[in-house]
DNA sequence: GATGAATGAGTTTTCATTCAT
DNA sequence: CATGAATGAAAACTCATTCAT
């Protein structure tokens, strides 16, 4: 059921073939939103980077507000999804995996997807801040997309015993909280490159079992 | 060591009383700001809310910019100090106190805190992941005032043998990260006006003993 | 009963005095809008005429549009109040009057006052075609305020056996119509700057007894 | 005598057969012309409208400017030659035919005529007010077209003692005049579809007669 | 003949800031 | 201390027009 909403729209416009230029746009606009924020990027400063005239930016996608739009978007089409399908399915399956070996791999797998587009995702998050529109967007779409699934996954680990009988909803927030701060403080706030194994290990171990000593 | 850094300095400045309408400045400003972010708000706007004349804002702090800061810095010199003053020294005095506890308090604490003065805290958030500037100079505020006291806090608990062998700085990274994420995300990003006690509590099991069962 | 609308609206914003540079700013754009049409007047060319800063029209005016209104608003109240008052009143009480005294009295008295502002009766001409929300301000504006005093002066005059038996509305219609034509044509078609006596003489036997021989 | 001017100019470029394509151009336009006016409607509107890229309006007519021209002047000279020939001749050299005859016959001709194409009669007439350059294109034209068959016209109707002794160009002016006026304020200014046969004939006894009781 | 891509030169509008009173 | 008036610079956006394909 495709509902109609920004996501759908906008990414049904931007299907064709870029030009060299219009690759640039992109390009541009997403390093410097990315460095200065969206409201402390002038359109005139996209098109200089980008060696275009401002005009073709608003020919190509009538306001500022719709080009910010068009680059989010299809990454968030792009980043759930995957995230949902890449690594869930396979491991869900798995019999003999565990919820830590699940935690290792989702977080491998995501900060190599960030690391590749490290630029749209500090814009994401700094502009989810701020724009209302952005959040209303975003937030449903990944309740209703990732929500199911990982709920299911965390019933399957709790059922196997692996995990507390802490509510899921309750467990989901908790785990997928800290990781969404967990990449984020090391993505956009402190601008890192990527993330060390250790770091890694050392999240997985404080989700899993605390800071208690046993 | 007083260095010389936007913070002294601003706060050297505005010691002084505020008089009615610089009053109103300021909670036009917050308000706006917390609601629209910095760059969104113009002076007129402010000015506007405040029932004063955009000249008298610029009498009175130079610049946009210095407003901003003149809101920030003394939330910033109150949050972190009081934090660590109010809650930590008795508490590491407490010889039959459990880190638990200290967590159970300082969570309490600090989220009256935020309560008392959410819009700030709003911008302080928003604003510190833009401003280049802000960051640098927040960051190792935080750092040289706040880290050592927390050190010394864990290595206390730790030497009690209540918190497992993990090197302190890491603890403060995972556990204080964390807490500054579940507040995020809740006062900045969900605006909500307080945290139930259950979630605290949920919070609070989570950095003890994470989700894995037992 | 003052109705809420753009007419008294615009009315109670301006009635403050003028600076020098705001009176500038008013003839210039007055000049550019009835010599060129407001579509193809820049607000940078009227604030070149004036000599001020494109800021300063837009600080007073809000937008371009808001302009236009703020000079042709004040006009329109102006124009057909005192056509009303100063030439009707007086002459319907006057018994030994003729209609056609009153029309030479009314067109002499409406041309000075055209005459005497030229350029906004341009202006006015002008935008009543292109904008609709001019047009649906201004005519039930007229219809309301001069319709009925002309009727009960056509009126007057019927009883009095000097006008044909046909409906006052019609008389109305088609005098006014020709009268509104007449003028039209000749300040702002022609762009003349008078019409001379004999012309109105013309215009007056026309009304009153038409091209027939007798 | 052919001067070199623009109708003629452009009379004589587009006199071939339109493609399906241009014919949708011209029928955009128009459309937009008349109810935006020239100037608040942009090519790219206008190729939006008629489905074609905005390089083929180009192509086709080289500036917007030549394409207002092309709508305008073909129709211009068939409204005012049309108007000439057919009514008048015949109704000229018709012995018992009267001017209040040819008056009627004339404005239901007439209407009928702008009935047919009521969208280019606005375009026309709105913009003759605002371009210089078609002013002092079609008024000549008329004049020179037009008046001296009227004028010939009223001679011989004031020969046969129907018409008042006026100065016939007084006449043309007044009669004419009118009928301009009231024809562009119903069909421009109040977008009427047609005028009622009452109208007419209220119209028309106004011209012969006037408003003075007999 | 038709068009997608591109743009220089404008357009209206906004904004932080200054200054005389 | 307060502000009304003014603005230079820049913001987002528009537009008629060109040109290679």
């Amino acid at each position: 059921m495709p509902k109609h909403n920004l996501f759908n729209e906008i990414l049904s416009i931007h299907s064709t073939k870029r030009t060299v230029k219009q690759q640039r746009i992109v390009e541009a606009a997403i390093s410097l939103f990315a460095d200065k924020g969206y409201s402390n990027t002038s359109t005139a400063e996209i098109a200089k980077v980008a060696e275009v005239s401002e005009a073709s930016i608003f020919k190509q996608y009538g306001t500022k507000d719709h080009l910010l739009l068009s680059l989010i978007v299809p990454y968030i089409r792009e980043f759930f999804p995957s995230m949902a399908n890449e690594a869930l399915d396979q491991i869900i399956s798995n019999g003999d995996s565990t919820f830590e070996g699940f935690l290792r791999t989702f977080l491998h797998n995501r900060i190599e997807f960030i690391r590749g587009n490290k630029e749209i995702f500090q814009v994401l998050i700094k502009e989810v801040i701020y724009k209302e529109e952005l959040k209303h967007e975003f937030l449903p779409y990944v309740s209703d997309l990732i929500v199911p699934r990982l709920t299911k996954l965390i019933e399957a680990f709790q059922e196997r015993g692996e995990l507390a009988d802490i509510p899921v909803d309750k467990i989901l927030k908790l785990v997928f909280g800290f990781i969404g701060g967990f990449m984020i403080s090391r993505f956009v706030l402190f601008n890192m490159d990527s993330i060390p194994d250790e770091e890694i290990e050392e999240a997985i171990t404080f989700v899993m079992d605390g800071i208690r000593h046993r």
